[in-house]
DNA sequence: TGCCCGATTAACT
DNA sequence: GTTAATCGGGCAA
């Protein structure tokens, strides 16, 4: 069995916590798969929520790593992030998508669709699949229903721009397994 | 208080 | 390629 993460792995910077949680499997109520793609933000990053200051919707992101920040996105979707670094430093790392292995008709009942690949390829449908919401905002990562194990084996992970940002558009911190079919959009070679 | 816009998605043309 | 859906945060007034 794999690694689980503890709270001493996202008690790093964010930018060694996401390209190492390319791989890892996340399961939330038992259900989920394969991490292939994030993206980090800092409280530095202008892109970033926390970018401005504390406030009631990203509270979550000053407090201790190791926690998940869930936000409304659009007014219609959930995004979820897990808080990194020392407190206060108020970053984070975005779960852009996944590759759809443990409970898959689960999934695709809550998603209305069949297809794999569109089941948890962008961060709204990851939330819808695993039915994250923001009544799972300032859980524990280590702990249930969040259940996150280590990647076993070597990947190859590719970096490149963030996605749907309109700040600090070319920092390369969008983060994904190379090659993998589970994206929400391909990295550029 | 009002207005603009976003770490998105799906259904259009 | 374009656009509607939908709402809370952030900033101007």
């Amino acid at each position: 069995m794999a690694k689980r993460l503890n709270q001493a792995f996202f008690r790093r910077s964010v930018h060694e916590v996401a390209p190492d949680l390319i791989g890892a499997m996340l399961l939330f109520d038992g259900v989920g798969g394969r991490i292939v793609e994030v993206e980090a933000y800092h409280h530095t990053d202008p892109a970033a929520h926390s970018f401005r200051g504390a406030t009631s919707r990203n509270a979550v992101m000053f407090g201790p790593p190791g926690y998940a920040y869930v936000y409304r996105s659009y007014g219609i979707h959930w995004c979820v992030n897990f808080v990194c670094e020392p407190k206060g430093s108020a970053s984070a790392v975005l779960i852009r998508a996944i590759e759809p292995t443990t409970g898959l008709v689960v999934m695709r009942r809550r998603r209305g669709v069949a297809d794999l690949r569109l089941l948890c390829s962008g961060p709204g449908r990851v939330c819808e699949a695993l039915r994250i919401t923001q009544a799972h905002n300032g859980l524990a990562l280590d702990e249930p229903p969040f259940a996150l194990f280590a990647r076993t084996g070597e990947v190859e992970v590719i970096a490149g721009p963030r996605i749907g940002i309109t700040k600090a558009v070319e920092k390369p911190w969008r983060y994904g397994l190379k090659g993998s079919r589970f994206l929400s959009k391909p990295f550029k070679a």
